[in-house]
DNA sequence: TTAATTCGTTCGCCGTAGGAAGGAAGTGTG
DNA sequence: CACACTTCCTTCCTACGGCGAACGAATTAA
């Protein structure tokens, strides 16, 4: 009956500060990327005494790279530090109907390799194969892997039901962080773009932010004071069963506000509107109809009432000061996205911005890094001084 | 040109950390109200020898009070320390329309001493020489003031607008943390009903709820995550303005569907259903009323009707997982909030509890509790080692 | 060439954490 | 009643890391 070696859960000693300011000065580095010892004092508040040992450690570890003196008008010139970002690999694995996708990133969101595999065997197999493999010599310096899941988009909890089994949580999860050895963070794929939004897309600049993603079904991804919710059940965001809609009829799975309203149902009658087959983006061939076609313009101006009911619901609610148009959204013009614009204004109760996202594809894999690398600090709320 | 004398912001640094074990063993403290240092050791991580000095000083300050010995098999019994709730004061301040009512509560939410005062001269003034004269000789104790603005329950920052520049953020909030030098914090009094339904009504047990306050107007708030989020322009939670109900007309302030579905509203079609005075709480007296008549009964399901939507709405933007029935909400009966359940339970895409608050009056009071305890505590996230 | 200036490093003090040992205060047992 | 035994708390001691201060380094200005 030997105790499992709980390891003695020291409590905020030293290690841990030592940890802390490490994190501090890499966090530091990662934003200003050039940078001497003497700037790496103000910034961090840690004193130069303090830095020279634990800057000599980073350089070893490939963290940091020595470059050329600086300029300086007078005295010894600053010897400066580029931040490599190639020190922090993470993996962006999205899985697919019939097959996974893989990324390997550097801490910019620079992809550095990527493959497309088809699914044949067991998923977590696969996986824990293909990312080493993808890695290659740069495996050590992987902190972290991101798997987004698909055809959450509207279904949060409920629709993945079935395979909650096979894809969220402990599952996937667990078994592929206890076989690569790094945090594994599993989550739907709007979440991730919004949380790539944040991190270096149309959402940098604030704490709070609403990803509304428009394809199949219609779902949301949260960002609040920074970071990304996913409420109680990890179906926040569920938008798509937003009760607006008098006339719609949700069934299986499927939300009453997104049976009428989601890309599909824009496609069906954009397809009755100009017959022929189902255009690629069928939010864009609508705009374009309706410069010239009056049916399609009052319908177009149908579906920008709806979707800003939508949105303004969401405001009421949390009010994210900023939402983000994404999937079919983002193919509106400029002058539906303003005249959304103008109809969320009218009926919110604060001031809240309306755009479209811009990383596009790229969201998922941005918003992976970002996740991968949070999750290798984490336990380490930012402690960092103010600048 | 010298520079302002900021503080040389070091970093983690050794002040630091003693402050955050500190804390580590107030708040276990504060949980377990009575335990020997041993219990310390194991639930704090930190060594006995660390821990000596530490108990020393916190008895020396009252934070802990030395009781007989404990029961114990064998060996030397440990000496129990108990914590000292009287040790932490916050004062609670509710601004209303014609007065302040002014409560001074230990760290358990126990009122020590309470008081309401008709508003003459100016507020700050009032609130600066009301607190300390309350606190009498507990003043040193004082550890952080909340204030509850009133009547924001549905207006938030518009609706405040008119009175932002005298009640909002920098003004008062600033100004008596000057004076007093203990952290303030002003918010609306919802949010402070759901953060004290948290910390002590409740939802102790759950990290995400939102609470749902019918009164004049109707507003939500949302704890996330254990936080209150109040979103980025301190909106979140008006939910009155949901644009829910076709037939409902906002004005000036007011939501289209709190216009329709609070309980002035209710109070109206309460006495056009049984005429004769307004009752004091209108939604008892219409359930009592749905018991014999047929035409209360249909009202009191439309009324059902509309709060689940709302309700719902909530849930598939946050999935707060619970829903909390406060103020006019909380009048209902068992039967009409199970009812009210069901129909949420039909239509979220979450499972999610929907009950009556608990702490009725009391709830501001102990929301103030804890956001005054927290902001003592305040950049210093928890650190706490897992129990 | 010298002074001035700014950077980075090494040295050494100090304070805190935590290990080890010892005293304290009980219970059980011969 | 004496003795071992157990558990709790404290005190002593050592090790380690942060930071102040002095020092060496590398350049510009005079």
């Amino acid at each position: 009956m030997t105790d499992v070696v709980t390891p003695p859960t020291s409590p905020v000693s030293r290690e841990r500060s030592k940890e802390i300011k490490r994190l501090s000065v890499i966090s530091t580095a990662r934003q200003v990327r050039l940078l001497s010892r003497a700037e790496l004092t103000e910034l961090t508040g840690l004193s130069p005494a303090t830095l020279t040992p634990l800057v000599r450690d980073l350089i070893a570890e490939g963290y940091l790279i020595e470059r050329g003196p600086g300029t300086s008008r007078a005295g010894r010139p600053r010897a400066m530090l580029e931040f490599n970002p190639r020190a922090e690999l993470v993996a962006a694995v999205s899985l697919e109907p019939s097959r996974i996708s893989c990324e390997i990133a550097d801490s910019d969101g620079a992809v550095v390799a990527h493959r497309a595999i088809r699914l044949t065997g067991d998923i977590v197999d696969t996986i824990c194969r293909s990312v080493p493999e993808l890695a290659g010599d740069g495996l050590p310096a992987l902190r972290g892997v991101a798997i987004a899941a698909p055809g959450v988009i509207s279904g949060g909890a409920v629709r993945l039901a079935p395979s909650v089994g096979l894809i969220e949580g402990r599952p996937i999860g667990e078994s592929v962080q206890r076989t690569l050895g790094v945090p594994v963070v599993v989550d739907n794929d709007v979440n991730l773009m919004a949380a790539g939004e944040h991190a270096a897309g149309a959402g940098t600049d604030v704490a709070d932010l609403l990803l509304l993603h428009v394809a199949d079904g219609i779902g949301a991804g949260l960002v609040l004071d920074g970071q990304v919710r996913r409420g109680a059940r990890g179906a926040a965001g569920e938008v798509g069963f937003l009760p607006l809609d008098p006339a719609g009829r949700g069934h299986d799975g499927i939300g009453p506000f997104e049976a009428r309203w989601s890309e599909n149902a824009i496609a069906e009658r954009v397809v009755a509107l100009a017959p022929g087959r189902r255009p690629d983006s069928p939010v864009r061939a609508l705009v374009a109809l309706a410069v010239t076609d009056p049916h399609a313009a009052g319908y177009l101006d149908e579906l920008l009432h709806a979707w800003s009911r939508l949105i303004v619901s969401c405001v009421c609610v949390i009010d994210p000061g900023r939402v983000l148009l994404s999937g079919a959204a983002a193919d509106l013009d400029d002058a539906a996205v303003g005249r959304l614009q103008d109809l969320v204004t009218a009926a919110a109760p604060s001031t809240t911005e309306v755009r479209r996202a811009v990383l596009g594809d790229r969201a998922v894999l941005h918003g992976a890094v970002s996740y991968a690398l949070s999750a290798a600090a984490a336990g380490l709320p930012t402690l960092l001084p103010a600048p």
